[in-house]
Parts: structure tokens; C-alpha cells; sequence
DNA sequence: CGCTAGCTTGAGAGAGTTCAAGAATCGTGG
DNA sequence: CCACGATTCTTGAACTCTCTCAAGCTAGCG
């Protein structure tokens, strides 16, 4: 855990199973984190991959040529106006996949960037291509995630941007979103990264954050090799999160 | 096409193939609306179905009981907070599917509301899965469907919502999402479906499109049995709609 | 013809932005 | 281990876009 190597990110050299059973595939193949060794030949072709905070894993309009599945650490889809402004349309957290635009040779969405540490697995897309052509389950579970990130960008919209809602109230419920599993731990991102989901300046996000720490509900708890960390009080951030813009 | 018995809306009596191709079933079932005396076992349990603006296609948190295929008009998917205004998370047009939670047996997500007069096929969430569950070519496209909606949400949380883009640039590009096909006519909400979609008052709403209107950009453009129509510069929105906060 | 729901328009208030400058923090290299 | 440069964060103050409330208007429908 401590152990300074773990930031040297070996290749097929840990032993995760838990990450394992969050993600989508799990089960499917031989992942390489969790089986070095083993007889699968899809071991063979997925790779372990570790990033630093700020790493581009891939780029908006590139041709997607590998899937990811994501096994610790926070990354976020973005695009960016024209104004070079950055606008984060999805979150992905541990088991959540990305690139699947591959299974359909398309070009990529967004950019994809770490915004902590990353550990995640790559499988190159024809050998995804190939699998999800011979193996029935995997679609089954492709399109429930599909799915599953489809719900998630309907509640970004319903709940989490637009002004509506007061900004205060939309920060409270991102951060219920940050949450690491389901400790009172929170991934404490750039002061620019809460601004390009919630559509808000990186000052009012400054502002209300040292609000909320001022009121107690937010402290800081250091870093992990993971990324920076709050330390929430999740019942008073829920309470916050259900206000609304006052009842009809 | 003027017939007024076409708003009478009769059960599988038309012969549309068009709209039929645009569906994202289509040439896996006899299409009712298409074939209505065809042998196929599957027409027997498609149905028809009409609505009237405002009508409610299923609500929120009900179990899903169907599938549906929208054939014509325009239906929106919304959710309401607790203060009762509603916030609409996408916009369905000919050839979208709704409720595919039915595949799943969950419980819907969304409240579903006609816009314009609907028409669209309805086919019985048993019959739908073991329809998914034996036809290998309808599950690739149910998950193409799915990342195509998700695509169409990720635009939305990146050029269509939050204060960063001023409200005129956002309801420009959402008026080019409501055009009828290729035309420059433009689907004509009600002020309240606007502010709903682009988290803005629908005074707000109101005032800019009474400055396009005098821009010249957008006319009224009376109405149809499907509802009420804009006429736009396409080339003069697009001009809009591409303009940014100001250029780094 | 009158009613109701939706649209329009105005004026004041407020949440959030922008700009700017100073403080903290991080990573780097001596 | 400390110093330094570069980000990132913080805080203030003026400004602006959009909201809110309120009232009058219009259009569609029985």
C-alpha cells in the first residue's frame, strides 16, 4: 500500500481481484492484473496500464483502437469549445469502461484524461471486435453499461447542471458522486475540473467549497497516491444534495 | 398525407414504410403500421398508437411494460424535481426507441411526453426479450441505439446546457436539433419545453426568439397536424450556434 | 363570445462571472 | 533539505446575464 514501488506501475504484475470483480469483463477473460499467469490466451493480448494525473489517454476525433476498463483512479471524458473552455461530459471510476466507440470502429467522442492516478486495462479493438462477436454474454453485459452510463448522463442533466439549481446544491451532489466506494472519502479534484461539470467558474466552485469547509461538512484529508482526498460528512452533503430551488 | 382521417389514428392501418425504415427494428418484424396483414407471428403483438400533445406515453419510477418505436412527432423525456419544474433529459424524433428499460426489467426512468402529435409502435416487453433474447441481429443494434442516445446526451451536457455558453448560442443549436429532417423547418415547442431543456426561464426563452424572429432568423411558420413549425436560416443559425465565449 | 392557457414585455434583484492580485502548494533541481 | 518557479488556489469588487414577479396581451377552444 505504502510500498513505493506501486508507483513504478509493473505490467501484469499485481494481484487485484477485487478491482477485478467491479469491472464489466470480469470474469469473461483472464485479467492480467489478477492472473499473470495465467493459460488463457486472452491474457496474452490485454495489457496493464498505469497513468499519471494530467495523462491523455486518448483524443477527441482519434481512431479508437483499443477499449479500457478502468480498475482504480478517476478520469474524465472531455471536449473542449472552441474557446479551448474544457466541458467534462462523463466521470468514469473504478470498473467503468471507455473507447467502447471501438466495438464500432468509430472515431473517439472525447479526450480522455486521468485525473488521478489511473490503473486500467487495455484490450486492443480487434481482439474486443472479435470477442464480442463470438461471445454472447459480453454483449448482454456491453449494452447494460451502455445502458448504465446512459442513466448516469441523464441524471448529470436532470440534476447536475443547468441553473436551475443553485450551484451549492449541485456541488454537494457531484460530490456524493466522488465518493471512494462507500467511505466518507471523496476524490478532491482541480478547482477546474468541478467548473467544466457543473458549468460554473473555478472561483464560485472555490468559494463554495471553502463555504462548506467552513460549515464543517468538508475537510481536507491529504493525499494518496491516488489523488487528493476530502473527507466528507455525507449525511449533511445528501441533505444538501435533495434541496431544491423551493417547493411549488 | 391531408387526409383528415389520418388524425383518427386507426390501429394497423397504414402503409408508411418510410418512417418504418428509419426504425431502428426495421426488417426484423413486420412493422403493423407497414404491413398490417402480414404472416408474420411477430405483427400480431406490435401495435399501434397515437397521442395528442401532452399526453403521457408512461411515467417515472412505473414498471416497463413495453418497448416503444416513435414513428412521427416528437416526444420528450423528462423528470421533475421536487419543486415541480420539469427538466427534460432528451428529445426522442422519428425513429428513436423509449422505455428499453423493458429489456432489463426495470422500472422506467423517465416520464415520456408527447410534444406533437405521436405516432409510434408498441411491442410488449415479454414478447421484446424473448425477441433480444433469440435474435442475435436486434441485440448489435439495440447497443448501436444505446450509444447513439448516449452520444446525442453527451452533446448536450457539452454545448447545450450550463452557464458558460450564453443562452441565445445554446437555443440556436437547439433549434438545429429540432429540425424536420433536412428542412429548414424547425419543430416549435412551448416556452416551457425550451427552458426545460437549456435550464432557462422561459422568459428568457421567449425574449431571444423574439430576437431571432426580428433578426429574420426564425419565422413562425404556422401549423400541422404534427404541431406548430418554425421556418429558419439554417446557414444564419449555424453561424449562431458556432459562436463561443470569446476565443482563448 | 368569453375563458383559459400560453405568450409577451417591463423593471428590479441576485447568483454567478470576470478581472486582478496575492497566497499556497507542488515539483524540481541544486 | 531547502530554495525557486510554476501552477493552482483564494479573495475582493465591479459587472452582467438571467431570474423573478407582475401585469397585459393573444390565441385557441368550447
Amino acid at each position: 500500500m505504502g510500498t513505493p514501488a506501486m508507483a513504478a506501475i509493473p505490467k501484469r504484475k499485481r494481484n487485484e481481484s477485487s478491482e477485478c470483480q467491479r469491472c464489466v469483463l470480469h470474469n469473461l477473460a483472464a485479467c492480467p492484473a489478477r492472473d499473470p499467469a495465467s493459460q488463457d490466451a486472452s491474457a496474452a493480448w490485454i495489457d496493464s496500464i498505469g497513468l499519471q494525473p494530467d495523462s491523455v489517454l486518448f483524443n477527441l476525433g482519434e481512431r479508437a483502437n483499443a477499449v479500457y476498463c478502468l480498475r482504480s483512479g478517476v478520469m474524465k471524458l472531455v471536449r473542449y469549445d472552441l474557446g479551448g473552455n474544457q466541458r467534462i461530459v462523463r466521470i468514469l471510476t473504478a470498473g467503468d469502461l471507455a473507447a467502447l466507440e471501438s466495438a464500432f470502429e468509430h472515431a473517439q467522442q472525447h479526450t480522455a484524461v486521468a485525473v488521478t492516478q489511473v490503473q486500467l486495462c487495455r484490450i486492443p479493438a480487434p481482439q474486443f471486435r472479435q470477442w464480442t462477436d463470438t461471445n454472447d454474454e459480453i454483449r448482454r453485459r456491453l449494452l447494460a453499461q451502455s445502458r448504465s452510463a446512459l442513466r448516469k448522463a441523464d441524471y448529470w442533466l436532470s440534476e447536475l447542471v443547468g441553473n436551475t439549481i443553485p450551484a451549492r446544491v449541485r456541488l454537494a451532489r457531484l460530490l456524493l458522486q466522488l465518493r471512494v466506494g462507500d467511505s466518507d472519502e471523496i476524490h478532491r479534484l482541480r478547482l477546474v475540473d468541478y467548473g467544466g461539470i457543473l458549468g460554473i467558474a473555478p472561483e464560485t466552485a472555490c468559494r463554495i467549497l471553502n463555504e462548506l469547509m467552513d460549515d464543517g461538512v468538508l475537510t481536507k484529508a491529504g493525499r494518496t497516491r491516488d489523488g487528493r482526498l476530502f473527507r466528507g460528512d455525507i449525511e449533511a452533503l445528501m441533505q444538501l444534495a435533495s434541496e431544491e430551488t423551493a417547493a411549488a
